[in-house]
DNA sequence: ACTAAGTGGAGGAAATCCCTCCGTTCCTTG
DNA sequence: CAAGGAACGGAGGGATTTCCTCCACTTAGT
């Protein structure tokens, strides 16, 4: 493979990522396009079908999430609390929450790498987690699966729903998540949400 | 009016709440008059745009919501944790969510007694969530618009993301943040969540 | 029973999105 | 540095979805 068409299809991989999370799975393609800088045939070109791209997108976030975790249990020694923020800061970041309709609705016809994937990574997030519980940080009567959909559900594409507003609300909702997560209240950070007029 | 068209109105708006609410604010128009039984002709000689129809069910959600706040103030005497705990549970199963692109998308060209509305709703909730942080109910670090606006977004559509594992998360989720808005740390129900494949 | 208000849904117009095709560009290798 | 082929871009026809009008028919109300 030509070193160019390597990058490009990098590239292409890497906006899908953000127009996924910013317009939903059903983004159109040439708006993917369009952002990666590339034409609509190069898309097409690599990734026949809507889905095999959404795979693609999921194969290279599934792998930064699990590294996270793995990162995560390793750090779990020392600071625990400072791990588990950096951990979901970092997920957060990665706004996986369009990703999970290409992970869950045909999941039969799920790739066998990317389920394997969706395995690896479910496992040692669920490890990181029961960890966090038993240090006591994370509240015991939660499924690990449930924390996922959460943040999965607060960082779901907003479609333009506040623009400048979400910017600071979601990390806010995020922390107040996370607090209702510890077996404790947790403090939180300032509120930096303008008075806006929204509803 | 007549008696039937009025009713057939009305059928209108509560299929457009939960059309909008399922699927989004860009639902078909035509999956609306579907749901409430009636033709699409009607739902046009009702509401010619879909504004019209998106601020009739704004209307009547917001004198819901304002009702439940007041409702929330009275009980706050005896029993302001079983009072917040009814309002939520009840903003929760109006599914607000789908609704908050109408009232923000265009603010300018909200008409006034929809813009009133909000204001009037918005300003009781804020009453509402202020008393309760008077009591020691809800942490004061946090803006009572975030707390609408976090039950928003854990409310909105879901498109068939889970289906029915949605069905046990989306309380369950509320309740962690719930939890994460008090003070304290609070009690979780136990989880129904069944241990499904999803991600 | 009469009338006017109200209805349903077919179907053309419009918008959106898909995806192929082919002339052009630009890596790469010798 | 030139030749060959890999890779590109984007126009545009086709398919699909959604909009929304129009009019023959139905029904509430007096």
């Amino acid at each position: 493979m030509r070193a160019d068409a390597l990058e490009r299809r990098n590239t292409l991989i890497k906006a899908a990522r953000v127009v996924f999370a910013d317009r939903g799975h059903d983004a159109p393609l040439d708006a993917i396009a369009a952002r990666a800088g590339v034409g609509i045939a190069t898309l097409y070109r690599n990734f026949p079908s809507r889905d095999e791209l959404a795979h693609a997108v999921a194969r290279t976030t599934l792998a930064e999430v699990r590294e996270l975790a793995v990162r995560g249990l390793d750090d779990c020694g020392d600071d625990p609390e400072g791990a588990w923020r950096r951990f979901v800061d970092a997920v957060v970041e990665l706004r996986m929450g369009a990703l999970v309709p290409a992970l869950v609705n045909s999941l039969d016809e799920l790739p066998p790498d990317v389920r394997e994937s969706r395995e690896l990574t479910k496992a040692t997030v669920t490890d990181f987690i029961h960890r966090l519980q038993d240090v006591g940080l994370v509240r015991e009567d939660v499924v690990p699966l449930e924390i996922i959909m959460g943040i999965a559900m607060l960082t779901r594409p907003h479609v333009l729903m506040f623009e400048d507003a979400t910017a600071n609300l979601v990390p806010r909702l995020i922390t107040v998540f996370l607090a209702g997560l510890r077996p404790d209240g947790a403090a939180l950070p300032p509120p930096i949400l303008p008075e806006s007029d929204v509803l």
